[in-house]
DNA sequence: AAGCGAAGTGCAAACGTTTGCATCCTGACA
DNA sequence: TGTCAGGATGCAAACGTTTGCACTTCGCTT
């Protein structure tokens, strides 16, 4: 009744083997005849034998293993990312250790000590709001580790990432309302040394400038784009003398805010405010109305962000330009911002 | 310029000492000196020595690491409950290994097989929709590997197992309704193999019976739980000769199906129909009218499900009776189910 | 008949730690 | 001065795999 697992040892013992042939007969080497390969199998199933990962990757200097750190799990995006990365790196027979900065840098941190303790091949990282330098990155690529950042990077900062092409989803995003016939759009906006909420705001920007409109200080909110920030930004934008008549929200969270403010206060949307969120969470589809929005291919991104790993796992040239690849956001339109469809 | 870790094996080169006083130093070993000790951080600190886990792991027969299996990680519930999880499991120094069995029964068995090979030394499950048999758990458990199930269990099956009181939760849910004044109230559930939809319906089932009410076949809808399945339910509901006036929906997400439906009709929510869902998913604080819902504490679930099995892990008495932690749910009312508060 | 190549297998070292036991030293006590 | 205790350290084996190299056998070729 010793619970003990059956080793490769073990078989080879009971097959009057050596252990070599026994690791190489299960690992498919050509030099084991056949017959041979069969018995080893034969016992092994018998036997319920399952390799030992941790030994095997400590003679081959390989885990089997990436590390993955994101900000937090909860919500819609991140875990969808997840997801992708998950399903990419199973088919690749990799396993994932999934960590969670919580949008602290310290923590993000000890995450990356965690992961390279534990040995992963590769890291994916998406920073937590609170990183503005990048130290404790440089550490990982000393040690010459694969690193892919995906979603937020640090502006400046030249590395393997998978991004989404931000300024085309505000862009396309603000656009939409402009043609839409909103004119005085505001926008809400998170911190501008993250990536993906500056390119937001300057797509906004620049699809204002096309159409010759000014970009009006007043009208942009900066927050930390949770329920809360969409709230408070949306009263503070209906106090103003001359009242936005659209808003583009950078985060659907914040848009959601937004929209239980105006609703307390009677106001029509579409009809007398247009909304626009992004991310195109879940809940979007179960608002009232129905919030239109910028969708960002989560789980595809959690997809390129691992073949990317695995792509500079496979070449193994330490210092190669890092590369980038960039998504294209779609635009979910919804009754939030379709003024002209209930006209006509 | 090789990247080449550094070793305990190094660092004792390095200081003319042996590799098991290295060792001894860096884990607080009483027999070693001040002095060294002193010395062997130091120069761990300089070459930026970090322990090899593989190695370690190998030696103590221990991997530091747990494995969690879930249906899937999209949705609030799972997320919250892996957080609750990887929050516990670190804080007492192991690692998450997170797997998704999209529920699938197969994908399930492959996940076992997967995080055993791993090494793990627990395991956490949540079943799939789709598994009716066991002995892929008996495999785990023949290898004396402690198993904890969490939220969804096996009916029948007995194991250790943190769950949710759902009978109380079906109860209390429907107990409102009644409470405010619906009386022909109407029941999504799911597959009755999966304790949760079972209980969940008993406990609506119980507090009928309380009110001295029937329990109509017609009234109780078997479906996925999906969003399409509340839509299709809810139509099929109001093509009955005698509609509901409230329907208590085991999922969120059908309750959100059910109310596009309504809201499509042109029904009015709590006046014409109460609508209570079940888990308090983040968006139902979004729809309009908000919907009243279940809460399961799911971060709790996590940290409950991991500190029992750390117990577990400490006292390794292989066949203890199985322990069973019982959470007990909270009812969060909101406007969909508030008929009452508006005549008031 | 010697030599050769190939197929199949085994030996032993290595990966980086941990740990029971042995060893050495110093100082104190009888 | 001899003995002993205790503190500090080292030795070597072990965890389960993998892998370069050597070895045996056997059937062929020259």
């Amino acid at each position: 009744m010793a619970k003990k697992r059956a080793s490769i040892t073990d078989l080879a013992r009971e097959l009057h083997i050596s252990a070599s042939t026994v690791s190489r007969a299960l690992n498919g080497h050509p030099a084991i005849s056949e017959a041979t390969v069969k018995r080893v199998k034969a016992l092994a199933k018998e036997l319920g034998y399952q390799p030992n990962s941790l030994a095997s990757g400590l003679r081959r200097g390989r885990s089997n293993m990436l590390g993955v750190v994101v900000p937090h799990i909860d919500g819609h995006f991140f875990s969808q990312v997840v997801k992708g990365i998950e399903a990419a790196a199973s088919k690749a027979g990799y396993q994932v250790l999934i960590c969670q900065s919580n949008e602290d840098v310290e923590h993000e941190r000890a995450n990356l000590e965690t992961l390279m303790n534990a040995q992963v091949e590769g890291i994916m990282v998406s920073i937590s709001r609170t990183t503005r330098e990048t130290r404790h990155f440089e550490k990982v690529r000393k040690r010459d580790i694969p690193l892919v950042f995906f979603d937020r990077i640090l502006e400046g900062y030249d590395v393997n990432a998978v991004v989404l092409d931000d300024r085309a989803g505000g862009y396309r995003a603000t656009r939409h309302l402009l043609e839409q016939g909103y004119r005085r759009i505001a926008h809400f906006s998170g911190p501008q040394h993250l990536n993906i909420y500056k390119h937001r705001r300057q797509g906004y920007e620049e699809a204002l400038r096309e159409y010759n409109l000014p970009v009006r200080e007043e009208l942009i909110i900066m927050g930390d784009m949770k329920m809360e920030d969409g709230s408070a930004g949306m009263q503070q934008l209906l106090a103003l003398p001359e009242p936005p008549d659209a808003v583009f929200s950078g985060s659907d969270f914040s848009a959601a805010g937004a929209l239980e403010v105006l609703e307390a206060r009677g106001l029509r949307v579409p009809q007398d405010i247009g909304l626009v969120g992004f991310s195109n969470e879940l809940f979007s589809r179960l608002t009232a109305p129905q919030l239109t929005s910028i969708d960002q291919h989560c789980e595809l991104m959690g997809r390129s962000a691992t073949r990317l790993l695995l792509q500079l796992l496979d070449e193994r040239e330490p210092h190669a330009a890092p590369r980038h690849v960039v998504l294209q956001p779609d635009l979910f339109v919804r009754a939030s911002s379709l003024r002209t469809g209930l006209a006509g």
